[in-house]
DNA sequence: ATTATCTATAGATCTATAGATAATGC
DNA sequence: ATTATCTATAGATCTATAGATAATGC
């Protein structure tokens, strides 16, 4: 397709940015509003900590194409995408929560383990870009977010019990 | 200054992030190599890459301009940067090989620690671009890639020696 | 005297439009 | 008949140069 031929689905490059930016936390934040509200009844918040990460980290590596880049031009940052940034900020903020309700309080670890987790998985989009992402980089960057929060020794139990929670949650969303 | 005046120092625009590109590796890489032969002596791995990770996660937070960003350019991953890319590469490997060393044999962690604790600290980048930076998010960063290996029981008294190495060493480094 | 900045601008590239041609769905 | 693509291109923006003006260091 022609440069040209974009501007018959877009009026602007920023509304073609816009849509390319959404399309990059619209999944991850779906699921992450579905998650939530499983884990108020059974699941455990280290568990829904865990499918949310190792889900968006899934989604990012396995893109058709790498988007999560586009997130650092310079002008993502700009008035004109609020929408965008206000999802990232919902899912953030989920991630901010979900690390607090996670957290062993022994873990000798950080003010905001949740966004410690959130950036892990974000690194993700880097990886990708540097040609380094392996078919486990979203589990072992998921792994390790939930190991800052203390959870290291119940990574076993949790793996199993975020792998459910991805299958009938995304199960129960329209895309994956 | 000018646009064009630029043109005086510079021959062309990716001349300018040439440079702009090596200054935000070069002296966290000219410590990583400073830092590995006193590890020769008496500091332990973990010590080491918590003093890198802290250094490089300073240097990234507390520069004038946040030229980390820059990274994230498309066009920064093409073949004119091949000076930049194999500076970064070797800073990342030193990364990959503190973790290997630092990481407890009991950690149930990732295939590559190292990896993520360089990610971690690179997502600093990011968290400045969002204006979310506090002075105490590159310790918190360095703090939580050495939990990722293991090492956050140790914490405690990693902090202490990781001081006092980057006392020492970015000392004996021209620019700090 | 040398080095650094400025103004002005040529030429290259990018964004978006107009109108022609092709594809799709009833 | 409607929707999507194409070619061609106007106008905006970006890169880099030329030559004038200002600043710096001996």
């Amino acid at each position: 397709m022609r440069q040209s031929s974009l501007y018959h689905h877009f009026k602007t490059k920023d509304d073609i940015l816009k849509d390319l930016l959404e399309s990059t936390v619209a999944a991850s934040l779906s699921f992450a509003k579905a998650v939530s509200s499983v884990s108020s009844g059974s699941a455990s918040a280290e568990v829904v900590l865990h499918a949310l990460a190792l889900y968006d980290g899934t989604q990012l590596c396995s893109s058709r194409w790498n988007l999560g880049i586009l997130y650092h031009l310079p002008e993502a940052r700009g008035g004109q995408y609020e929408q965008f940034l206000a999802s990232r900020r919902e899912l953030r903020a989920i991630y901010g929560t979900l690390g607090v309700l996670a957290s062993a309080p022994s873990s000798g670890a950080a003010g905001n383990p949740g966004d410690l987790v959130f950036r892990l998985i974000e690194s993700l989009v880097n990886l990708r870009a540097d040609g380094l992402v392996l078919p486990s980089s979203p589990l072992e960057a998921a792994d390790a977010g939930l190991i800052i929060c203390g959870r290291g020794n119940e990574l076993p139990a949790i793996r199993t019990q975020s792998a459910l929670i991805i299958e009938r949650v995304s199960g129960g969303l329209e895309d994956f």
